[in-house]
DNA sequence: TATTGTTATACTCTATAACTATA
DNA sequence: TATAGTTATAGAGTATAACAATA
């Protein structure tokens, strides 16, 4: 009897860990060739794709605690890449903004992640991967409405 | 323009992570009320299914340290659930094995992991869950020998 | 009173490295 | 010399809680 995660693998959750590891493991890799982690890497996603937004709406989109988007904007912000600009209408709050350098980096950084997640599922069809990622948004969507619902 | 994560929705990986993170928590929580943790549950359930191995392997396949795996044992071993039995061929090593009680124990979390996963999933149809998980099979092998071939 | 951003602190998980006892 | 297990320590990532400025 060689060892083995049999019990495990009937779990759904186990089965995304397990995938997602050497995911993490490569992406980690090639986003620190040009100065980004994932945090930082996920924050500059979400600030291109909605100049203006608060720190505090950055943690609700990332997941994260306001105290932690503290940390990940000073990265950005020390890089280069994001900007913290004032806010007109309320004087506590930032208005995050992509720097043109901010934005040439983005675009690095999108095509290597890109390429890498090609080179680690090669072993899947498009039309697989295109699957893939529908059943887990479903799945995250799902996870997340039983999440908050038990909550209230 | 409201904010959102519509960049990284193109990455697998970050669908990985936003379809686990309601999963952990939720399963981290059951398992709490077990007295297990995620790492205690994946150690007893591999135990469970290779009754007899060792440390070193316990390691290899939960993808630790085994400076890690100690410290799991001996939570394991506290609770009772596990128990290091010596080794005749070599007095180095232990042979982990599951007591009656862990049996008992890992009765009650596989139980009680498969409820919350149901629950989890509830908008998810079995057949797709099997696809889902086929499918993140297939991604775990292909990223695993992806990066193992790097190393090399 | 509530909210934004901030700081300091703590906790969890895991890795690294040095050690021991055996092989 | 190499390996199994152990220990101490450190790092990454994130959470909590208290605070100042502003609403």
């Amino acid at each position: 009897m060689e060892p083995d995660d049999r019990l495990l693998r009937q779990f759904v959750g186990y089965n995304m860990k397990r995938a997602f590891i050497p995911v993490q493991e490569d992406v980690s890799e090639t986003l620190a060739t040009l100065g980004l982690r994932v945090g930082t890497f996920s924050a500059l996603a979400v600030i291109m794709a909605s100049p203006g937004i608060s720190q505090t709406q950055l943690s609700q989109v990332l997941n994260i605690k306001r105290s932690g988007v503290v940390l990940v904007v000073d990265e950005l912000e020390g890089m280069g890449a994001v900007e913290r600009m004032p806010v007109e209408s309320d004087r506590r709050a930032y208005a995050l903004q992509v720097t043109p350098e901010g934005r040439k980096l983005w675009q690095r950084a999108e095509s290597a992640v890109q390429a890498h997640e090609a080179a680690l599922f090669a072993d899947l069809a498009p039309e697989e991967l295109r699957v893939l990622r529908g059943l887990l948004d479903r799945a995250a969507r799902s996870g997340a409405r039983r999440r908050r619902g038990e909550k209230q």
